[in-house]
DNA sequence: CCCCCCCC
């Protein structure tokens, strides 16, 4: 239906900078662009639409490479009438005055329509700053312009040419070298022409590499020290920093003579306006942001502080916070961001690097949260200054995520550590939770060989395994077996666990009410049941003795060692014997970890459980659980 | 244009 009102003046405001209003427009031509670049793939294939308001047309509107698909599935095409929900105007060629129109997210509200009206077409020229008159901007150049001689390395692409991934297609007045005198520089105050816009200041969520002439209003969020390096083309030297607004944050790099001259400039905490700074695409394996962009500064970067009280609506700090529990899903070596209350800390530790033999000091801490807890480690001066005693709310922005034994946070030099952060009202919720149940909560621990039990593992029977000679080598095996268990030895099945919440080790019970932990060489008045269950598991093939640890015994007994420890302490001996029959008469997939040890001068392989799946768990352990408890109240 | 951040 050819009824659809277009919003009639759209495309003159859309280019006069106004880019706020969501305008109804038909798709009046869709171009597919020949993108040239080196990727045949077609993954940077791009399309320019012209648009029409009903009055005027626009021939030059880049479509977001994510809206691609809308083409491609032939939900858009000619005459489509769409929504635009973000646009922006980008200068692509200040020689000759050229504008374009980026699209960023649009809706399609009508895939099928008849042309409407009779629109004239609008000049591709930069109608911003010719006060909406359209002629050619080389008749009004700027003062700028008009002393700049042409830029030898700056031959104006072809506009069809223009929009690519990367930069090196796209060069901008604002990375060529201007020649009227040190303008790069603008001390607070300004002077000369080339002073920040104050009065046009954008979003960092907003900022990409197909704009310029853009200015942000950003606090300086973290800074890193001067780095010097090598490659093929000599020494340099470099730091990074984080700047946030409101909208979001974003990586800048400055190398050379920008490290020297904003490094002194740039205070941690203080709030600038940057203008001019390349963009590129963000490198995710180094970049704590989550900002799709990095920022370079360059030879024209400006930065200006602003004044005293100007910075009050800028945020400290943007995080992005994963729950602890999510750590275990992401890749690892990857950065994240996390808060958590510090359970218990460590005392320094000593370390020596296999790499440079160099030693470094360390502690390690145990992060919670309502539903997992990690291990964090800090380092050097880091690791020194910290003080968990009071069991402090901590965010960690820009921590790398480890694997060893499970997964493990551990902290860059670059990462932020906040106490008690007040951006963000978990501090509140966790710091209530902590206090109110969390102290007291055993929470699964992704520093336990939580990831173990997840790896993929064949399935083998046990007479295979031992032909196979599984667990003889260096490294542990994997292996998952469908067997049952057959013996267990109920009466070691839980122990005195030391209550220090990094040790697990067995307290020795004094008969006074004291417990000692030989590691910790102190004594406690309480302890903590913990399972170490070794129990016979067979199949046809064979019979093996496995150890059954914390969660892996909780799913084969049905409670949790607490509970166990309970009726053992009760010496409800019937129950025990129940709790275990019930665990033995039926199947079930064991995962196992099977790594030889020396005993004395023999070799043996220990098999560790590190998974037991059930086929349909979930509802037996409801039951077994009910059942257990219908027999007789458990008491803590 | 860097990108090291350590150990069990």
């Amino acid at each position: 239906m050819a009824n659809q009102r277009l919003t009639t003046g759209s495309l003159l405001r859309y280019l006069r900078g106004n880019t706020t209003e969501k305008a109804t427009l038909q798709v009046v031509g869709i171009k597919t662009i020949d993108s040239k670049t080196d990727d045949p793939s077609g993954a940077s294939k791009r399309y320019r639409l012209m648009l029409s308001d009903g009055k005027a047309t626009f021939s030059s509107c880049m479509l977001g490479t994510q809206m691609n698909k809308l083409i491609e599935t032939n939900s858009l095409k000619e005459n489509s009438i769409v929504r635009i929900d973000r646009v922006m105007v980008n200068s692509i060629d200040k020689q000759n005055g050229r504008v374009m129109l980026m699209l960023y997210e649009l809706e399609v509200l009508q895939s099928d329509c008849e042309r409407i009206g009779d629109p004239v077409a609008l000049p591709l020229t930069d109608i911003i700053n010719n006060n909406g008159n359209g002629t050619n901007r080389l008749e009004t150049v700027n003062n700028n312009q008009a002393q700049a001689p042409p830029p030898a390395a700056a031959a104006p692409p072809p506009a069809t040419n223009v929009i690519r991934q990367g930069s090196k297609a796209l060069p901008t007045l604002d990375n060529q070298k201007k020649p009227n005198g040190d303008n790069r520089f603008a001390a607070k105050g300004g002077g000369g022409n080339n002073t920040i816009d104050k009065e046009r200041i954008i979003n960092i969520d907003t900022l990409n590499p197909y704009m310029n002439k853009w200015t942000i209003k950003a606090r300086v969020s973290n800074k890193g020290q001067i780095r010097n390096y090598e490659n093929a083309r000599g020494p340099g030297k470099l730091f990074s920093c984080d700047l946030v607004d409101q909208s979001g944050e974003i990586r800048a790099t400055a190398f050379n003579a920008e490290c020297d001259k904003f490094h002194s400039m740039l205070e941690m905490g203080e709030v600038y306006y940057i203008a001019k700074a390349s963009l590129k695409a963000a490198n995710r394996q180094f970049n704590t942001t989550n900002n799709d962009y990095e920022m370079t500064f360059n030879h024209d970067t400006i930065i200006e502080a602003c004044d005293a009280g100007e910075g009050e609506n800028i945020p400290q700090v943007q995080f992005n916070f994963i729950p602890i529990s999510e750590v275990a899903n992401r890749t690892a070596n990857t950065t994240c961001d996390v808060i958590g209350v510090v359970k218990s800390t460590s005392d320094m530790q000593t370390i020596v690097s296999k790499a440079s033999q160099k030693e470094f000091t360390k502690r390690e801490l145990l992060l919670v949260d309502e539903k997992a807890s990690i291990s964090v480690t800090l380092w050097g001066q880091q690791a020194e200054e910290f003080d968990g005693s009071s069991h402090p709310v901590i965010a960690f922005k820009g921590i790398k995520i480890g694997d060893f034994n499970g997964r493990t946070l551990s902290c860059f030099n670059n990462t932020l550590i906040r106490h008690d952060p007040t951006e963000t009202q978990r501090t509140v919720e966790l710091r209530v939770w902590y206090d109110n149940e969390g102290k007291s909560m055993d929470l699964p621990d992704l520093s336990k060989g939580a990831d173990a039990g997840n790896r993929p593992t064949a399935v083998k029977t046990l007479a295979q395994i031992i032909a196979e000679g599984l667990g003889l080598g260096d490294k542990p095996d994997y292996v998952s077996v469908k067997a049952m268990s057959t013996l267990m030895k109920k009466d070691q099945a839980v122990y005195m666990m030391c209550p220090e919440e990094r040790c697990g080790k067995k307290v020795v019970d004094e008969n006074n009410g004291s417990y000692r932990c030989e590691k910790c060489n102190k004594t406690y008045n309480n302890f903590k049941w913990a399972y170490m269950v070794s129990a016979e598991i067979s199949d046809t093939t064979g019979a093996q003795w496995i150890t059954v640890f914390r969660n892996e015994a909780e799913a084969l007994l049905g409670l949790t060692a607490e509970e166990f420890g309970a009726h053992k302490l009760n010496q409800s001996e019937s129950i025990i014997e129940e709790i275990v029959r019930k665990a033995m008469n039926h199947e079930r997939i064991f995962k196992l970890r099977a790594k030889a040890e020396q005993y004395n001068d023999e070799r043996k392989i220990k098999f560790t459980c590190v998974g037991i799946s059930d086929i349909d768990w979930s509802s037996h352990g409801r039951r077994l659980l009910d059942e257990i408890k219908q027999m007789e109240p458990v008491q803590n």
